[in-house]
DNA sequence: GTGGTCTAGACCACC
DNA sequence: GTGGTCTAGACCACT
């Protein structure tokens, strides 16, 4: 499924949550659908049950994913509670970044023109 | 000077590097102009000054600042050198950014006006 | 391991970090192999822990040796990214000291042959 | 004459020293030939007198210039005892540089056309 | 047991 | 007074 850093400094559970959250945002895992179980994607990525648990509960507390009892964990659909706080956060992350690529002279027009190609290459795999 | 988040997961040095950053960013502080020295900056935070020293290191070798031993430390001019590869780290994590906002419904125009009225701030600043 | 000048005006630090880096350089440590652990190495040298760890660190961030949280550190492989800026630094540091070599009358001849001897030493280690 | 770093850690009398070496080196300054006089050098630099006199009292304990009371410092022709020690000390640090260099994969042929790019270039200065 | 962070307190070279 | 180095001793998160 995906392949985690050894090495490097990042827990290898916020790996696991931070490729996951990938998989949602690209579309390539859809609302309601089913993430792997715990142990099997403990098998294939050769490490601990545990560690998976933890990723998967903290995708749950931010609202990417439910948990069912028995039947494993699944995609979660948008919910407005989720959207509103974590879009301001990212706007937030967002600044920051604008702000420093405006002190290394960044040119607004091509910035711009970098987030439309984003939007662009987003729309296309849509169809998918 | 800021306030620091004393009980959060954040390394303080690393609280301490990203206001002084912002600061240099924003332009609060100006090429060559001083920054507060280790000792002062440690009293006023109430922090270690061995804290202070790591996080005006790390600034220096990110070339945002210099010191200049029994003088002080200092808001670098921007080098050619660095520009570059830090624009391009910059743009890696803004691509991230936007592909999780577009997942969130962002509409394309609310991001692009979003980024134009900082631009547009920043540049008012400018005149100060 | 290897021993300290402690009187010298060169930090501690730098030292374990010069020496560290000939082992790797010379091949005396492999690509991913590990490096004493920050304490380990403390003791053996009858220094202070925190000052491996600078060292340690310094390393990391030029690009030499990688760490794993609660792993230890360990030699990085080499990145395309780091050999270039770092070939052009050590060009320059050469060119003065052939330079100086010139002004003290050194024969171009036995300049080269001494290069030579270096590269064949470093191949035969090789074959290890 | 030349211009000084006043940003950077290293000390202003150790970059004089430098400096002049280099003018030494190049053959800017022939043997015998008079240095600008503390005072004098002083007075262009906008700099303290006493850190003049270091930078020129190291240079003379390494052997690179003279002093006769009240007449001033001169070059000092190049003489046997002190040539041999610096050839070794230079051909150290080489060798610590030359290791990195094959260490980075550098091709011994391209090494050693730098080097004789260098010689080729001192010798046409010669000829001024 | 490991790396990473932090504090308290000390000494040095430089200006 | 300033940055830079070093020590001693402590706590934390992760494996």
């Amino acid at each position: 499924m995906f392949q985690l850093d050894r090495q490097g400094n990042k827990p290898l559970y916020e790996q696991i949550k931070e490729k996951m959250k990938a998989l949602i945002i690209n579309g390539a895992l859809k609302p309601d659908e089913r993430l792997p179980s715990v142990r099997e994607l403990a098998q294939t990525l050769t490490i601990n049950p545990n560690t998976i648990q933890k990723a998967y509960k903290e995708l749950e507390t931010e609202g990417f994913i439910y948990s069912i009892r028995a039947k494993g964990n699944f995609v979660a659909p948008l919910e407005q509670k989720i959207i509103r706080p974590r879009r301001d956060e990212l706007k937030n992350e967002l600044e920051k970044i604008v702000a420093e690529l405006i002190y290394l002279h960044e040119p607004q027009e091509q910035l711009i023109a970098t987030i439309q190609a984003i939007y662009k290459e987003k729309e296309e795999k849509k169809d998918d």
